[in-house]
RNA sequence: UGGGCCGUCGACUAAUGGUAGGUCAAGUGCCUUUGGAGCACUUUGUCUAGGUUCGAAUCCUAGCGGCCCAGCCA
């Protein structure tokens, strides 16, 4: 944390509770939950939410908790729980009580039946499909159920006995008698409990009923004292019947506040169809580093900070918009910019051979670790007389404006000398294979005493030193701002970017990067930030061969200019 | 002639009814042993039409446009 308090702008969910605060309801208290449902993972949007409801409270002395809403068990897993748990935790947060729904099923048994016996709730016989029929359109208004006007005892006996499994799955609910010819859809009469013979991932088989949201959420805020539940603007909907549900029961008022969830370009927040790119194997895993979610982020080597920055800045309000990716890699640059250490590694290789270096010699050259923090001190980087630097770095016919390594060019190799290309060897298709240079020894470390310039610095890795890496590359998983943004009938994975992974086997790395854990960040100089993957520790949990995930790439002037050129150049 | 929510630079986001500000992006300049980064500067905006008011992005009305809602999902 800063000394200095960051300049907070302030958004309408902070001027609520302060509004709150300063007029001492609920005696000053804040307390909020985030409450997902483990059903996925948890990607970037929930980021947003999780960064409200802990940030927030926190600014207020208040409190948060994790609450899991696993009403529905059909889709719900401890495998998502844990996920859950650990995600919240990275992302640098940590909760005051821990909770689930499910906790609360024998509380909600109980308030169904106080309303049934108040008059307020009725089972009802009818199928799904005679529901939905019932319930009328947008337009028009629903129509009473037949079995709405049971007598309370015979609502009792039968509800007793759905929640005692003499009934089969969707053979009746339990619904709230509210208005059918409500404007608002929500409150013609809805679901409370449906019949589900499954079995709960807490509660096993103890429940075969299972309360709906609107029927759990908003007494799980109330039971857990919630003063302020933000929740998706969806959601606003649905905030007449969480208010109806608490004042039938004279239960303590929480209020539910709505914001606007976060939306990416290039990016999927669905869920649904997160996990369906895991079952059909279109990425690895949820923690695939193209995955929106935490842990592929983690993976991919963002971290917590620049996530958090990140939300922060894209701020919340109740438009619904969309934020640009380019927003997100600024944060993850800009952060990443003041923790990684450099490195130089060659991704593309081309050998160079330093005809006038001895032949043996090698030299200890002193690199900078980052110049952003003298701390990190320095490192020894062999040279010798054979050397790989990057294809890209090197051109026979350099077009206009091209300052690296032509024939004739000098340009420093950085932290090494000055060099000279001399002349190229070919191979039968013609491509360039080796570049002969010759190099000036007054050069070292990169100083020219004659105070001459050089146009452009390069990056070089030792042929003899290297280490092999494979180097993982990623582009936006999706080509389309909009993943969704398909023809009628069309699939979202159609808009899937084949080229969204690009895998180089044999990339060489300078040898100090020999055996980095897995997880470690670094900025190969000129190129970008990567991480190591954890797919370098092969099954034996040996170190394998290094493998690494390019986070996000430098931003490359050279590459903007030369597109503005229309590859004239080329 | 259903209800709810929302319209601010290219994008995102601010402004107790009182100077339309910030970030991203873009551009210009400086600097540079990463063509990175950094620093400085610059450009463009309140959907439309009325109304209330000394004063409106903000409040009201209408229009236009966008999003959400007809799961026994959350």
């Amino acid at each position: 944390m800063s000394a200095a308090p960051e300049p907070r702008p302030s958004n309408f969910l902070r001027d609520i509770i302060a509004e709150d605060v300063k007029s001492n309801k609920h005696g000053g208290r804040v307390q909020t939950r985030f409450p997902p449902e483990p059903n996925g993972y948890l990607h970037i949007g929930h980021a947003k939410a999780i960064c409200l409801d802990f940030g927030l409270a926190d600014e207020f002395g208040g409190h948060t908790n994790l609450r899991f809403d696993d009403t529905n068990p059909e889709k719900e897993d401890v495998e998502y729980v844990e996920s859950i748990k650990n995600d919240v935790n990275w992302l640098g947060f940590k909760w005051d009580g821990l909770y689930y729904a499910s906790d609360y099923f024998g509380q909600l048994y109980e308030w169904a039946v106080k309303l049934l016996k108040d008059g307020k709730a009725y089972v009802d016989d009818s199928s799904a499909e005679e529901i939905r029929k019932n319930r009328g359109t947008l337009t028009e208004p629903g129509k009473d159920s037949p079995y709405r006007n049971r007598s309370v005892e015979e609502n009792l006996n039968l509800f007793e006995r759905m929640r005692a499994g003499e009934f089969p799955d969707g053979s009746r609910v339990l619904r709230a008698k509210i208005d059918m010819a409500s404007p608002n859809l929500n409150m013609r009469d809805p679901v409370m409990y449906r019949i589900l013979h499954a079995e709960h991932h807490r509660t096993g088989n103890k429940w075969c009923i299972y309360p709906m949201y609107d029927f759990a959420h908003g007494q799980s805020d109330s039971l857990e004292k919630i003063t302020h539940s933000m929740c998706s603007l969806e959601f606003a909907d649905h905030q007449p019947l969480y208010n109806w549900f608490i004042e039938q029961l004279g239960i303590f008022p929480s209020r539910q506040i709505e914001f606007d969830r976060l939306s990416l370009t290039y990016t999927m927040m669905s869920k649904r169809k997160l996990r369906q790119l895991v079952e059909e194997g279109r990425v690895s895993g949820w923690d695939d580093p193209r995955m929106p979610t935490l842990s592929g982020m983690r993976r991919r080597g963002y971290t917590p900070e620049a996530i958090r920055n990140f939300v922060t800045a894209a701020g919340v309000s109740r438009t619904n918009g969309i934020v640009e990716l380019a927003m997100l890699e600024h944060f993850v640059r800009e952060d990443l910019n003041k923790r990684s250490l450099r490195v130089m590694a060659v991704l593309h290789p081309l050998k160079v051979v330093i005809d006038n270096y001895p032949e043996n010699q090698v030299e200890e050259m002193d690199a900078v670790n980052n110049p952003e923090d003298a701390s990190a001190g320095t490192r020894k980087v062999p040279f010798s007389r054979v050397l790989y630097i990057e294809q890209d770095d090197f051109r026979e016919d350099p077009p206009k404006g091209y300052f690296r390594l032509s024939p004739g060019r000098e340009v420093r190799l950085r932290y090494g000398y000055f060099i000279t290309a001399k002349s190229v060897v070919k191979n039968d298709d013609g491509d360039v294979v080796e570049i002969h240079c010759t190099y000036d020894p007054a050069t070292r470390g990169g100083n020219a005493p004659d105070g001459r310039k050089v146009k452009s610095t390069i990056h070089w890795v030792s042929a003899a030193h290297a280490v092999d890496a494979e180097v993982r590359i990623y582009e936006t998983l999706f080509s389309k701002e909009n993943p969704d943004d398909v023809e009628e009938g069309g699939n979202f994975t159609e808009n899937l970017n084949p080229l969204s992974l690009e895998v180089i086997a044999s990339a060489k790395l300078e040898p100090s990067l020999a055996g980095a854990a897995a997880g470690n960040r670094y900025q190969f100089e000129r190129l970008g930030y990567f991480c190591v993957d954890p797919d370098s520790v092969n099954q034996d949990s040996k170190p394998g061969k290094p493998v690494f995930n390019r986070t996000v790439a430098l931003k490359d002037t050279w590459a903007k200019v030369e597109k503005k050129q229309g590859g004239k150049t080329q």
